[in-house]
DNA sequence: AGCGCGACTTGATATTTATCAAATGGCCCA
DNA sequence: TGGGCCATTTGATAAATATCAAGTCGCGCT
């Protein structure tokens, strides 16, 4: 891997706080690797070898079953994925594909474990980061067994609204049919709550969204912190920092 | 609490490992608590100050948004839960309220939190746990997002014939509608789900469910391994073991 | 610049799921 | 033992969501 990785690697919390020697050694038995575009690099029912890390591109988490597919997270730099299956040396339940050419570090998993068994510092940012993916997961199940998607979608742009700093006008960090399937439904279910929800304060402009009432979008989206907070890092990426924004606006939490 | 608590408690994964005096430490600052049916003991956005521990009776964790409520898991006699909410001392982000007549170990965040810090056992249990606890929520979202309801059912009837030592009858651990909220449907749904089963190898008798033809229900549930399986320990209790078996079952993976 | 692919949209329809209302039935308790 | 409460079931209907089939649009590529 390039030197210029590893200072990136170590300031994610998961590796901020370990010791210096034993980051030097997982370092240095991990390696980075380029990957083009749609190729699935990790496919689920495998054994999990690697801690992987983006360093650059974007990743898709999805899971299949049957025939059918569902997007399950998507990946940004710089942010590790699939760390429970690597320490409960278990198959993946997720598999994963790289939606623009990637590059991608990779520590190996049986490292991974020794390590955070000699750094309690390291153990100590493996619990703090593996209770943040449980609570991120649980509240997208949350969201999907008490949202209607049309209220899914009112409170993801809510929630991108308010990561962006209050942004009025922001675009989508990924495709629509990558963040339909995120959101638990169908690419023509997502375009018609789109446009249904223009007489709730959205108007979009191919992939900017524009709101146009906030109240009248939180009338429908009804943002919860116990659903759309976050601790620390999101499952999804998020929009890009833009345009106008409010200064008046209030975070509620329901 | 009760002095015959303590080896209970001691031989969940979670405490198993760590240090007597850590753990004579951790329990010396916990209590015991008595609480009748159907009394809501954790209400979702409240700090997180106790780990809790069900020693007799049925917890349902559950969440609401609006006016609307839904299972989130149930916890059986002897398991901890709630906690990632401890350990980022975090608001909970689901409610909790007894079924039955229940008694709760209550074992103080903060201690928790002192002691994986000073305990590598413990820190080592606490990831492992979490991870687990992690792997559990993806399943159910998966479950979720890739099965009809009718699917989910069917799954369900699977996962607990297998669990149950694969037998051709059981009884069902709780409550129909508590199922069906936790399968992300309405009573009524589920109700109809089950007899549209009847063509696919289910029959029912109250509670009782009866499997008369696996290879038809498995044909509708296409039982999966990374669904379906578990690391560990199950978010919802186990059937109770009875009946018929087969010996000729084949653990399948697809 | 033109072509072609794939994402997105739109419309029509089918399926799934929820809601509302009304039985049915079991069970606890007075 | 009778009554009432509540879970469950059943039926009728409505709403939500998926599917299928065209079309439109934008964008990269030659």
């Amino acid at each position: 891997m390039r030197d210029e990785d590893k200072p990136e690697i170590r300031k994610l919390p998961l590796f901020r706080d370990m010791a210096e020697e034993n980051f030097e050694t997982l370092t240095q038995a991990a390696y980075a690797q380029s990957f083009p575009a749609q190729l699935e690099m990790i496919r689920q029912g495998e054994p999990a070898d690697f801690l992987h890390v983006v360093m650059e591109g974007t990743v898709e988490l999805f899971s299949g079953w049957r025939e059918r597919e569902t997007t399950m997270a998507v990946v940004r730099p710089v942010s590790s994925f699939i760390l429970a299956a690597c320490i409960k040396d278990a198959p993946y339940l997720m598999s994963a594909r790289t939606i623009e050419k990637c590059r991608i570090v990779m520590i190996p998993a049986k490292d991974l474990r020794a390590t955070f068994r000699i750094d309690p510092d390291f153990a100590m940012s493996t619990i703090s980061e593996l209770a943040s993916c449980y609570r991120s997961v649980v509240r997208h199940a949350k969201s999907l067994k008490l949202r209607t998607s049309r209220e899914r979608v009112a409170a993801y742009i809510c929630g991108q609204s308010r990561v962006a700093c209050n942004a009025a006008s922001f675009t989508l960090p990924i495709e629509k049919r990558l963040l339909a399937s995120y959101l638990g439904m169908t690419p023509e279910n997502f375009s018609r709550a789109i446009k249904s929800l223009q007489s709730d304060g959205v108007a979009t402009d191919g992939m900017r969204i524009i709101i146009t009432d906030l109240k009248a979008l939180e009338a429908v989206a009804g943002p919860d912190m116990l659903i759309d907070g976050s601790d620390v890092k999101a499952a999804l990426p998020v929009a890009d920092f833009s345009d106008t924004r409010w200064t008046d606006r209030q975070v509620k939490s329901s």
